[in-house]
DNA sequence: TTTGGAAGTGACCGGTCGGTCACTTTCTGA
DNA sequence: TCAGAAAGTGACCGACCGGTCACTTCCAAA
């Protein structure tokens, strides 16, 4: 499949060079066709690029993931179930940003912000994020009424819990991208460890308790 | 003084149309110099305006608020002076922000991951953040000793607080640039509002307690 | 008033990049 | 076999941009 190829270049250079760095040149050089096929396929050139990757690989990643780690009927009727349900998401999280699918996620990282810059897909851009957190907030609710989360409401709670994982993200790249050590030891582990670690704090707090 | 005038405008238009989208003209058409003054005052051009301000503006003022907010000899022998201490801290950050200098917070956000790309100032950069983390890490290394925190290591710990607040910024500038409204209502609310929910959830955590 | 250097300037240059389109190649079905 | 359509191509174009430098303006000291 021509397109598919195209995308898996796009994205591999867009995730390399961030959205101003990448040339169309680049992207149909790696993608071995001549720029004139890609404008073919997509005739909106870069910037549909973008706007296909984030919706088809970004959007719906995130999406599978959440409708696999908390799927409609796991266990949130108590603390201690909730907190193993969250822990399995974030982790899932991890996983498929990390080692499933690395140039979504550098993708993702590096031009997170540019979504909000481009008028043309402003609607589409936001629909897929409100999608998002939506998806995660519905089970935040779920255990806020079930008595297991405190009385917080859901979406900004959601927020937090997709910002904390980008954030890890961001820290993974920061010790990736410093060979000259500024930035070790990578603050947070292996993936599993940021799980725990992640959990620990959003769902046990920074407190000492008795 | 004309290299401040200078910053300045760089600041708007970084601020504005980020690293990439700034063209050195427009930085000098509104600092109302020509471009050759410019280069009298930075040799290095848009790169050294870069980083110029990344340095004296954005890594200066989270240094001016964190000395501000967690003084040495701040009390953090308890739980909860504890969490008065890093909520007053949290709030700080935020008025810091969005009401003091929202244009370095806006090239803050839109630009932070640019400056593991640039080789050149890699180690420059690489100080101010380790710099910034060491700050906010130490406090919480005091804290975790004294007893008031989970024994969880201080600078991860440091990182996540840091991500949470840029986290809310990013958040503020999502609901910002959406006339449609497809990200409203603003999730946070007021800065001393989102002051409040991110203490809550970070230092108390998400779970219910009886 | 003169003068020499410091400060300021913007037209210009080389290079890059997104996008186009006239042309070539490949496919298909009659 | 062949003709016409579909798919593929890359040289080219115009726009833009960072950085330069020969020139002008300013100013302070003599």
């Amino acid at each position: 499949m021509r397109r598919t190829a195209i995308l898996d270049a796009a994205l591999a250079v867009f995730a390399e060079h961030g959205y101003e760095g990448a040339s169309v040149d680049e992207i149909a050089f790696r993608a071995e066709f001549g720029k004139g096929t890609l404008y073919n396929y997509f005739p909106g050139g870069k910037d549909e690029l973008f706007f296909v990757l984030f919706e088809e690989r970004v959007a719906a990643g995130l999406h599978r993931v959440i409708a696999h780690a908390l799927p409609d009927g796991v266990d949130l009727s108590t603390p201690e179930a909730t907190r193993t349900a969250f822990h399995g998401f974030i982790r899932a999280l991890l996983h498929f940003f990390l080692e499933e699918s690395r140039d979504t996620m550098l993708m993702f990282m590096k031009e997170g912000y540019r979504t909000r810059l481009r008028v043309e897909h402003e609607a589409g851009f936001a629909e897929h994020f409100a999608g998002v957190i939506d998806a995660v907030a519905r089970p935040i609710q779920q255990a806020v009424e079930a008595g297991a989360l405190r009385p917080l409401p859901a979406r900004p709670v959601a927020h937090i819990l997709m910002g904390n994982v980008r954030g890890f993200l961001m820290a993974e790249i920061d010790a990736e991208c410093d060979p000259s050590g500024h930035f070790e030891p990578a603050p947070f582990g292996t993936a599993d460890q940021a799980a725990d670690f992640l959990t620990t704090v959003l769902f046990d707090g920074l407190l000492a308790r008795d």
